[in-house]
RNA sequence: GGCUCGGUGGCAGAGUGGUCAUGCAGCGGACUGCAACUCCGUGUACGCCGGUUCGAUUCCGACCCGAGCCUCCA
């Protein structure tokens, strides 16, 4: 089964075969530490740990790199605003930022290099496009010089032109050309800086990625990710540092998840409706905001709102009811992969949403399943959830726990079904009915079947 | 203005040149003491206008609407 990717550079579908057999190295742009996640921050992380799990069921070796940008204006200014220092704050949001990612079943990637311990691969990258008449000094600055390289723009498809025709931006005068970059910038005595061949300075947002890559993953990626947005300019200058500096691809496959909407509207602090991970998981359970970001396809954009939420809510739920009907029961996992409609469907570009509908109609066949085929079926959504990084909780305890402390407690709601048991037996059904409704009440309900009563919470 | 990308049933969201997405919600039925769960059934959905075609939501063109990027925003 092959592996089909979307190409930003082609703008097709690829099939996707590593440079080096059985080894892919994937890179995705990480967080800049000055502030919480917010819910659009999840999903590259979502998508691109949902494609390092499928990766690594067709290669043995799988590196993952995510980087920590912890040197940048915006986290000087934090440290400046909550007179605290530069350190406090990094080290206060990266913590924030994996605990929120983690919660969100995001696997750790392999590597999380950061900024800070990687300058000196900064320093020499920018040596090198210097010596190669791809960049110049001015005014302490150092200067990417876009004019030097001949395919500049072939990623976001924009020639020089287009740009200076779009041009709405006051042209800094240190610059050669309004396209022009900064790899390396001075640094006020006050802000962080480290001493460089051109005095002591802080490096440029873009030369991070392409320095860090180099250092930890070569000279050639396989696959490198982010949102939409970075395609201009954060990656296109990166492909011109990294293919300037050193000839030959930078990167093979470029991949990019679309933005996502609040009920309706671009998310921003000024609307009102900017919402941090670590805000809805008071709400919601992480693998409630995962499913939701999985229910789109990444290219595509996707309306987030509360009815959304509610919505991948109640399926889970129901998902985890049917894993519940068959928690007693041996699974059976030797399937073949290959031949999974969900498989297929993710080797398919990721169509996560797809994916989704087979699990749903294992579920269905799983309803319907006589007792031999219900190993295999367990073992087939179980190995589904496995590769969209949902439905690995125990079911029971998904549909019994609850977030407030103050919820009625299992043993008073199983005191109560006993209750309610007597009095049905006793035909004393009014009863038995005000009990099940005082559970309602109280967020419990209850579901009867041949072998007993089962109870579950439901959200509020 | 330039460059990209979208507009699918109440909501979310796949996909396709010609019977079906799927989920959530709703409605009807079965099951149930009544419910819940589950099952069965149920929606003249593809922005607008032309064109190509035996046939278009799907291809082409115009239009309307929306989004992103245009120097550090996922």
């Amino acid at each position: 089964m092959s592996l089909m990717l979307y190409n930003t550079m082609s703008g097709k579908k690829e099939v996707f075969a590593p440079l080096v057999e059985d080894s892919v190295t994937m890179y995705v742009c990480g967080p800049t530490v000055y502030n919480l996640a917010h819910i659009g921050n999840a999903r590259p992380v979502v998508v691109f740990d949902t494609l390092f799990r499928l990766l690594q069921t067709h290669y043995n070796s799988v590196t993952y790199a995510r980087n920590i940008t912890d040197v940048d204006d915006k986290i000087i200014n934090a440290a400046r605003e909550g007179d605290r220092t530069i350190a406090s704050v990094t080290e206060e949001f990266t913590a924030k930022y994996r605990e929120d990612m983690a919660q969100l079943n995001a696997l750790s990637p392999t590597l999380e290099p950061c900024a800070t311990h990687n300058i000196d691969a900064m320093i020499a990258l920018t040596r090198i496009l210097l010596e190669k008449g791809h960049a110049y000094e001015s005014q302490g600055h150092v200067l990417f010089a876009v004019q030097s390289m001949e395919d500049y723009g072939k990623l976001s498809r924009r020639t020089l032109e287009d740009m200076l025709a779009g041009a709405r931006v006051e042209v800094a005068e240190y610059k050669r050309h309004p396209g022009d970059f900064v790899l390396w910038k001075p640094a006020a005595d006050e802000d962080p800086g480290w001493d460089s061949p051109w005095g002591r300075g802080r490096p440029g947002w873009h030369l991070e990625c392409s320095a860090m890559i180099r250092e930890h993953l070569g000279d050639t990626i396989d696959i490198h990710g982010g949102g939409r947005d970075l395609i201009f300019p954060h990656h296109e200058n990166e492909i011109a540092q990294s293919q300037c500096a050193h000839g030959g691809d930078y990167v093979r496959y470029w991949m990019h998840n679309a933005y996502l909407d609040i009920d309706g509207e671009k998310m921003s602090k000024s609307l009102g409706n900017f919402h941090t991970v670590r805000d809805l998981l008071h709400s919601y359970r992480g693998e409630v905001l995962r499913f939701a970001l999985l229910s789109a396809h990444y290219r595509s954009p996707l309306n987030f709102s509360s009815e959304l939420l509610d919505q991948a809510q109640s399926t889970l739920d129901s998902l985890y009811s049917t894993l519940r009907e068959v928690q007693d029961i041996e699974l059976d996992m030797e399937i073949s992969l290959a031949d999974e409609p969900f498989y297929q469907a993710l080797n398919d570009d990721l169509n996560t949403p797809v994916a989704i509908a087979e699990v749903h109609a294992l579920a269905k066949q799983l309803h319907k399943a006589s007792p031999d085929q219900r190993p295999a079926l367990k073992g087939r959504i179980l190995a589904a959830g496995n590769l969209l990084g949902i439905l690995e909780q125990d079911a029971v305890e998904w549909l019994q726990s609850t977030g407030s402390s103050d919820a009625i407690s299992p043993t008073e709601i199983e005191e109560q079904i006993q209750q309610r048991q007597e009095a049905k037996l006793a035909k004393d059904y009014s009863r038995a009915d005000a009990i099940r409704a005082a559970l309602l009440e109280k967020g419990v309900v209850l579901e009867d079947s041949r072998e007993g009563t089962q109870w579950k919470r439901r959200p509020d």
